[in-house]
Formats: C-alpha cells, structure tokens, sequence
DNA sequence: TCACGGAATATTTTT
DNA sequence: TATTCCGTGA
C-alpha cells in the first residue's frame, strides 16, 4: 500500500463558501466571464436581449459579495430608474446592501457632484438647472437684447440654435466647424451665432444656470483640471459600470476615463446596434472607440438571445444585417417556436389602429396580460388617432415619450416660483413670474429683475417698487414670497401655496380649459410630497421629470392586469414585451423624411427599426396603413418602409387587413 | 411698452 | 397644424 504510486489532482474547492449566488449555474459562459472580472476595464457587447441586465445586476452583486463597499461602485445609466431596477434586483439577489450603490444618469451624477464641488469651480452650490426650454428662452432674450431679430436676412429660430449650441458641445466641437460641416444654411449668421453664444454663455455663469450641458461639461472640467478632486472621486467610485455605452458622446467618454484615473476598473456595456441617439451628438463609434482610451480592455461579446422567438430574431437580424457599417454579431436563441412576424397592410391610419385595439383585446383574451403588450413608434404624434380608439375601446394605456407634462407651460410656470426660491439669481424663472402678471411685459420684467439681483430680501424689494398698473399684483407677488419664507414647509405645501396664487392668473390666461390644468397642477403637488427637500425635487424635474406624457392615463383602473403601453422607441430602450406592435412604418413617417438626408441618418433609423422589433419577446406586428393623409397632396398611397424592401416573405408575412362582414 | 391678431414657417427622437 | 414671428393699435 505504501509503495502504491499516487497521482495527486488539484481541484478549486467549490466557492459555495465564497458566494452565497451559483454565479457558474446562473449565467452563460460569456456572462460569468463579465460578472467575475473585477479588475480593470472590460468593454461588453452585448446583443439585444442577451441579458445585458442581467450581467450588470449579477456583477453589483460579486463585486458586493466580493467584499466591495457598494458605495464604492458607480452605475451610470441611461435613465435614472433603470440604475434604481437593476440594483433593486441586486438587493432581491443578495441584500440591502445593494442599495448603497451610486447610480444614474451622467447627467444627475455631475449636478450632484457639482453641488458638493462648486466651490472649486466658483459656482455657486444652489445653481439652477436649465431645461432645453429654458435655454432656448434665455437664447430668445438675447437674441432680441442683441437686435438680431431684426436683421434684413431672417435669423434662426431659437429651437436651431439651442440645439446648434448643444451640438457643439456633445460633439466636442466648435461652433465654427459645425455650422461649416453640419449646418451650413446658418453660415450667413455665423458671427452673430457666435456672439450670440458669446452671450449666452457669460448669462448663465452670471445667475448661476447651467444647462444640460454645462453639467457635462464642468464635471468634465472639474476632473481635468483640479487633481485632488480627480483623486478624492476616483478613489471614492473605484468600480465604475456604465451601460448603454454606444449612447455616449465623446465628452462622456473623457469623463469616465478621468474618473477612473487611479484604477482602470471600468465596465463599459453596450450594442452598437442599438445606437439611435446621434441627434444628440452621440457616436456608435464611441463603443469601439473604448479599448484605445483604455488599453488592456477585455472585450466580452453576449450573442445568445434570451429574450425572443428565433423568427422574431431573424426579423431582427435581417434588418439589421443591411447595415452599411456593422461591428458584430449575429443573434441567436434556444427559445423554441413562435410566430412568424407580421406586416399588417391596413387600409388608412384608423383601420390600423381599430387592427391593434381588435388584437390586443384577443390577446388579453388568451390571457396575455395589458402591460405585457405595447405598441411603439417614431414619433410620439404617430399614437393620436390610436389613442382615440383606445379610449373608445375602454383599453387602459400609458404612453411614454413625447410632449412631457412637466413641459407644459402651466406646470413650468408653478415650478419657476419654486426655482427663485432656491436660486434668487435665476432671471430665466423670475422672467416667467414676472410675465404672467397683467401689464408686465418683457421690458418692466428686465427693470424688475435687475433691481432684483441687488436686494437681500425679495418681498420687499417687490413692494418698494414704485406704483405703477401693476402694482398690486406686484404686491400679491411679494405677499406670496413672504409667506414662502415663513418657517420650513415642505415642497408640497410651498407649490400649494404657490397655486394659490397662480389659480387666478391661470383662470385669467387660460379661461377655457383651465380646469384640465388645475389637475395637472394637482398631480404636481402629489409629485412634490414624494420629496422632503426642494431642491431635489428641483433637480429631479430638470434631470428625471416623469416619463408620462401629457395626455397620461386613461385610468380606467390600472389593476393587476396592467396597463398597455404606448411608447416612442426611444423611450422604449431596454423594454421588451410579450407582444409588440409598431405602427406607421411607412417611408417617409419611419424612416422619417427629416433623417433621409444622409447616410448616418438613414443608418440610425434603420437601427431604430431594429430596436423596435427586438422589444418583442413571442409577437411582433409591424403595421402601415395603405392610404394615409398627406397635407400638400391629400390622400396618398403610402409605401411600407424601406428597411423592410428586401426581407424574405418567409422573415416578414405580409398580410391584408380586410373588413370581415358583421358577424 | 404691452397685448393681440394675422402671417409665416418648419414639422422627430431626449438628458 | 401648432408654434413662432411681426406689425398694429391702445
């Protein structure tokens, strides 16, 4: 026996003890390969529906039980309840602990690091957040202040200089370039653009406002330039996710890389595919632009599909395969089965819509729930007529996207009072107060506002302005701040006293249909008494405002079964359904006739369709009415989108909707 | 200087 | 079609 020879095996004792989580048994090769690479950068391309989630949820979680603070990992997301639905699936993983992640958006992670370093800026700490809105006011302002709306030759509308501006910045390009390169009908206002932006610029730092921009680029400036903040955040955030990289601009990018400068531990994830948001100066390229900012990446490709039915995929795959620029993969998927996609010719936009209030209410028949379904679009004006049927067909929805109810002018106009509260220097609010008031007009507000910007005490300065029409509003005005300024009330019962006073200015401007504005408003003061202090509330109307559009719900009762969902694509990213429809795929509405200029522009679109279709996980419909209503030609014959010509009958079933006799 | 009404015009997607 | 612009009268 002694003299037997032995051979000895090592053999990794199992991590049971190590982990509470089966990461091996959980995920696929590729995804266990992600979720346990701690250390250094690691770019993820990962398909549709290949659980991309899933690998980021998995990977909070290791890096928590690996013994990481939580508070040391940074998720950067592109909407600030996707980072709350990932590490609230952590949490369900593992434990609470989960919930001390940092996570959002770029944009809520640099106003609150600015917050915390706006001294070494030289920003004031209580800054005001400006929405496009708001900027393309204050751009308007100036505009006039400089007399270039008067010019022989007509200058551009501020929504084309407002998005000029923020082009320059999320393209990290100047002005000058861009209006040459991109924008060359402006070139004959280039100087005046330029001194415009000169303008805008110097207005901004003056009141402390910092538009969506700004925020990236002073966190950008903050890391850059001042090393021991560099450091300090660096070492504080020392694993760093981002997800849907190819949605990023060249500027974000340069953040995360000073960000990680001590460490290198970044997880980029991403699809290339899947790039729709050039509009606002992202780059697909971006994505594989990763590994030369950060050398040594580990790239890691997720392929296997979790999500759809192989015919959903090959729909999916077939459009996207035309691509003329393409980095990746082709999908596939062990989901067994399924329904070959359909494309639903309908007789004019109505028909289209009465085909998906008529499907969706079989399907739920059968026992697929409402908010299992959803029907998507390009643009949100595209749901009008489906709406209507919806409501007619007593079919609870919620839409997403679009015209946000945060935008309306009345519940702008409540907001701007809490906004001069918090920052008495933001001119852009006191310019909306000051304009409801009868008799007040763009002129008094200037004189108002800079007699304004020297007081100390806001309701006094208002009632020591001398008499003019106006001056007892004036004083209702200052009455109002007086108030606001006694004892500590809450958000909620500031904007009820806000309301109190806007009620009869309301009535006044709107005498028609104030009351549906009255209920807005309601609905805002419920928002608000979700928040203790004011200013987060602030920050998060600026930066996360509801997702619900205007025209909201139609609360029919939004019971367990849920609600349908309509959705612009956009806002669509990162869902999926058991059943999706998309409606109006017809050449000139998808790809939209405004994106069919270029290349890269028609290549987004089509990367749109993609997205769309690899929402669905078991049912896609992609529906066009045949006669649509054309306003210089009236009634025209439509032409199905482009990106669908050349798919197989075999991908694509097309199908003729015809009336079916009474039964 | 303000308010209002008629004319011109561009028209999507969002932090 | 809805918004923005521009001229007019108060």
């Amino acid at each position: 026996m002694a003299n037997e020879a032995h051979t000895y095996v090592l053999r990794t004792i199992p991590q049971a003890s190590r982990f509470q989580l089966d990461y091996h048994r959980l995920l696929n090769e590729a995804q266990y390969d992600a979720v346990t690479t701690l250390e250094g950068p690691v770019l993820v391309v990962a398909g549709a529906g290949s659980g991309k989630t899933r690998t980021l949820v998995f990977r909070v979680a290791r890096l928590v039980e690996s013994g990481v603070d939580p508070r040391a990992i940074l998720l950067l997301t592109f909407t600030r309840k996707a980072a709350a639905e990932m590490l609230r699936r952590a949490s369900g993983l593992l434990d609470g602990r989960c919930d001390q992640v940092a996570g959002g958006t770029f944009h809520s992670f640099a106003n609150s690091v600015l917050r915390r370093y706006a001294a070494a800026l030289e920003l004031s700490s209580s800054f005001t957040i400006l929405d496009r809105g708001d900027a393309e006011d204050v751009i308007s302002l100036l505009r006039a202040r400089l007399g270039f709306d008067k010019k022989d030759k007509r200058f551009p509308r501020k929504q084309l200089i407002a998005e000029l501006y923020s082009m320059a910045v999320n393209k990290s390009r100047p002005i000058e370039r861009l209006v040459e390169e991109e924008y060359s009908h402006l070139a004959d206002h280039l100087d005046d653009l330029v001194t415009l932006h000169r303008e805008y610029t110097a207005y901004k730092t003056s009141r402390h406002l910092l538009d969506y921009d700004d925020l990236l680029v002073k966190l950008h400036e903050l890391l850059a330039a001042h090393a021991p903040v560099r450091e300090q955040l660096s070492r504080r955030h020392v694993y760093i996710m981002v997800d849907e990289y190819q949605d990023t601009n060249a500027l974000q990018a340069a953040i995360v890389r000073l960000l990680a400068a001590t460490h290198d531990n970044v997880m980029a994830v991403g699809d290339d595919a899947q790039s729709i948001y050039a509009f606002r100066g992202a780059n697909f390229r971006n994505i594989m632009d990763f590994p030369k900012l950060f050398p040594g990446t580990r790239v890691i490709a997720l392929e296997q599909n979790y999500r759809s039915t192989q015919p959903v995929l090959d729909l999916g795959n077939a459009i996207i395969e035309k691509a003329t620029e393409r980095y990746t993969k082709i999908l596939f998927t062990n989901r067994p089965g399924g329904e070959t996609p359909l494309l639903v010719a309908a007789h004019n936009e109505n028909f289209q819509s009465r085909f998906v209030c008529q499907r969706v209410l079989e399907l739920r028949e059968e026992g697929v729930p409402l908010h299992e379904m959803a029907v998507l679009f390009r643009s949100s004006f595209h749901s009008f007529d489906l709406e209507i049927e919806l409501s007619r067909h007593d079919i609870p929805f919620v839409k997403r996207g679009g015209f946000k109810f945060i935008e309306t002018a009345h519940v702008k106009d409540a907001l701007a009072h809490l906004r001069v509260l918090a920052n008495p220097r933001d001119s852009v609010s006191w310019h909306r107060i000051l304009l409801l008031i009868e008799g007040i007009g763009p002129r008094t507000a200037e004189d108002i506002i800079a007699q304004l910007s020297g007081a100390t005490n806001v309701a006094e300065c208002l009632e020591q302005f001398p008499p003019r029409p106006f001056s007892t509003d004036l004083r209702a005005l200052a009455g109002l701040f007086r108030r606001l300024g006694d004892g500590q009330p809450t958000p909620a019962e500031q904007l009820a006293e806000i309301l109190r006073y806007y009620e009869p200015l309301l009535k006044r401007k709107h005498p028609d249909d104030h009351p549906k504005r009255l209920k807005d408003l309601e609905h805002f003061v419920a928002i608000a008494a979700r928040y203790r202090r004011a200013e987060a509330l602030l920050a998060d109307m600026a930066l996360e405002p509801p997702s619900d559009s205007v025209n909201d719900v139609v609360a029919v009762d939004a019971d367990e079964e849920g609600l349908l969902t309509l959705s612009t694509i956009h806002s669509a990213k990162g869902l999926e359904w058991h059943t999706v429809f998309i409606i109006w795929v017809v050449d000139g509405k998808f790809p939209s006739a405004y994106s069919m200029g270029t290349t890269e522009e028609l290549e987004e679109e089509r990367r749109l369709l993609y997205v769309a279709a690899t929402r669905a996980k078991q049912n896609l419909y992609v529906c066009y009415p045949v006669n649509m209503y054309d306003r210089a030609a009236g009634m025209v014959f439509s032409k199905p989108s482009r990106f669908l010509d050349d798919i197989p009958g075999d991908a694509l079933h097309r199908v003729r909707l015809v009336e079916a006799p009474e039964a």
